[in-house]
DNA sequence: TTTCGCGCCGTTAGCGTTAACATAGCGGGT
DNA sequence: ACCCGCTATGTTAACGCTAACGGCGCGAAA
């Protein structure tokens, strides 16, 4: 018995016709019944599905999408799935959208503009119901395309800039702001921020801006920043920690740009017998449940992740089903968990 | 200025007649032009290309599809994305898809079969170019469904079953087994194992039944074991551990079937000041790169994640492109990561 | 009886694109 | 002048399905 090259036979595809004549009524009697709509005696729909599922019919919803106008589809477009954030996101979208008929398609950009341009194109040309896509910041052309589109478009993660229809997100800048203010209170004053070699990672930089301008306020600088590209995360944040501190031994705090990062710093700090929140501060961002569990627990800020990705299918769905209005602004309030690694008062 | 319901105007859609009325040439010469196929003029090619860019024309692929029965997509089914491997795989596939002209589109079945076949059958009624889906184990349907489907189809992650077209990943049997010697070479002889409670991950059931294997075929049986769900994980491997090592002190060795909770469990020891990995000896499995800056590093196995990403995108992208055979096993081997936590000889 | 309504099912005409074939124009070899 | 062959473009007919409408038969109302 050779293998053949695919498993199947190589008979054509199934089409309704063969289901209209093995069970003796017209395609357009089974067409009803596979999609549950319009009248269909008890006795025929039973003949029909009987007939469907004894031949292995799956419909072809190219054809039905074209012929209806109707595609089940929504683009969600993200920068990366290794962030750590965007898993949880997507598992937010997917979870929602599971029973409103509606199906979500994941792409990914890199962080890379014109992969964004790119993927955006062929997503928008399957026509999908409606687009969430993470960010702002996107070329002329990419922002052309979804004005242009006449679906839902739904901006997501950040709300500090201009969006082209809805949003759903945080500030990451009052992100940043608020924290350095949570900061200072607590009485720190020589401060380090540990982050990432991303210009294209807005949300990053508005946090960092956002923080810088919280000790502006206080008319204080950075006193030392470092940034790494590549590499494990909790690795990295032990070296960063350990560069930084030789380097400005006298800070009394580290503010990361993610929890990762934040982690190994923490770690790190143990080993050296530095006192934690006592001597030196820490924090970081995202609120990663997955580092529940450390010795300590660092300070950090909820980026409400998945109920950005629940509010942003839902708003879709909304818009698809009932034909909401669209154009809605909404922001998350993300709750700073002060952890074990900044100083209470 | 109100705002509108959408960021467009409510014009009809755009269609390749408007691109040939606004540059004066057939719809044929625009198709052409727009999948750079055929003959065309450089003349008229730019003129066609002008039009199409002023009128924010994106092609109806669902049109195109039906037309020329050839579909891009490459449909991936996961069963979650919370898992921190099946992100890494995604990124595999992703990459490797890029420059073939396929696109991915991702479904998560949340390790639920019905959840699984109802993915499977959405995203083959969009005739997809190939398959790619994670583990051996389907529904009676799910199976009828894809080997009828008359495409490629690549099972990952796992080889220990009866495959219906190709397969790409390791043996998770083998897997637990090798670890299993591998501790016993190391001398230790009273094994716990901790693990999930997930009776639908065959993965990590199919890796404990060959970690017993091992133990047995050393005339040794598990000493004590302990299953969890939901929380994170990290925090679960700490109490986890200390639950089992207060219910059972003489143990000395413990395999965790995730690195994760293996972390925790480390974390956990260390604090305790539990000598690791002389008194107690730890592991793992995955090889997950997040963990590199942990005080010790845990020994692991590496799962090839992103090798059977790009392995299995290369197989869809090869046997649709050139014709291939398919019904190809590739088997990957994990290697073993001894890390800080086995003693070595 | 006629008429109307309604449940059930069939017929027709696209949906927007591409495959396949047809055609027009043009230069060159004979 | 003729035909050949090539390039550049147009025409026609699907692709597989569904929207819209039409028609038949039957029971109830007039």
């Amino acid at each position: 018995m050779s293998t053949p090259p695919f498993p199947t036979d190589n008979r054509r595809p199934l089409t309704l016709r063969d289901v209209s004549e093995a069970s003796g009524v017209s395609e357009m009697t089974v067409s009803r019944v596979l999609r549950n709509r319009g009248d269909v005696s008890e006795a025929t729909r039973e003949r029909v599905l009987a007939a469907a599922k004894s031949l292995g019919y799956v419909p072809n919803k190219i054809a039905g999408a074209l012929a209806s106008q109707r595609v089940n589809l929504v683009a969600v477009i993200v920068p990366s799935l290794s962030n750590l954030v965007f898993p949880d996101v997507l598992t937010g979208i997917s979870r929602t959208l599971e029973d409103t008929g509606l199906q979500p398609v994941f792409g990914v950009t890199n962080y890379r503009p014109e992969r964004e341009e790119a993927v955006l194109y062929e997503m928008l040309s399957w026509r999908p119901t409606g687009v969430i896509i993470a960010g702002l910041e996107h070329s002329e052309a990419a922002r052309a395309m979804m004005m242009n589109a006449g679906i839902p478009i739904v901006e997501i993660m950040d709300v500090d800039g201009e969006a082209i229809d809805s949003v759903v997100g945080i500030s990451h800048f009052r992100a940043g702001h608020e924290m350095a203010k949570a900061i200072l209170a607590a009485g720190y004053r020589r401060i380090g921020f540990l982050g990432t070699k991303m210009p294209l990672d807005h949300r990053a930089r508005k946090r960092m801006e956002g923080f810088e301008r919280g000790l502006a306020e206080a008319g204080l600088k950075l006193e030392d920043r470092e940034f790494y590209e590549g590499g494990s995360a909790l690795a990295k944040g032990r070296e960063m920690t350990a560069a930084m501190l030789a380097r400005s031994p006298d800070l009394d705090f580290l503010y990361y740009s993610n929890d990762m990062i934040g982690a190994g710093g923490l770690l790190w700090c143990l080993e050296q017998g530095i006192d934690v929140p006592g001597r030196l501060g820490l924090a970081g961002f995202n609120g990663v449940d997955l580092l529940e569990g450390l010795p300590r627990r660092l300070a950090t800020m909820d980026a409400c992740r998945h109920e950005i990705g629940r509010r942003a299918a839902k708003l879709v769905a909304g818009q698809s089903e009932a034909g909401l209005v669209g154009g809605e602004r909404i922001e998350l309030e993300p709750t700073i968990d002060m952890g074990d690694t900044i100083r209470r008062p």
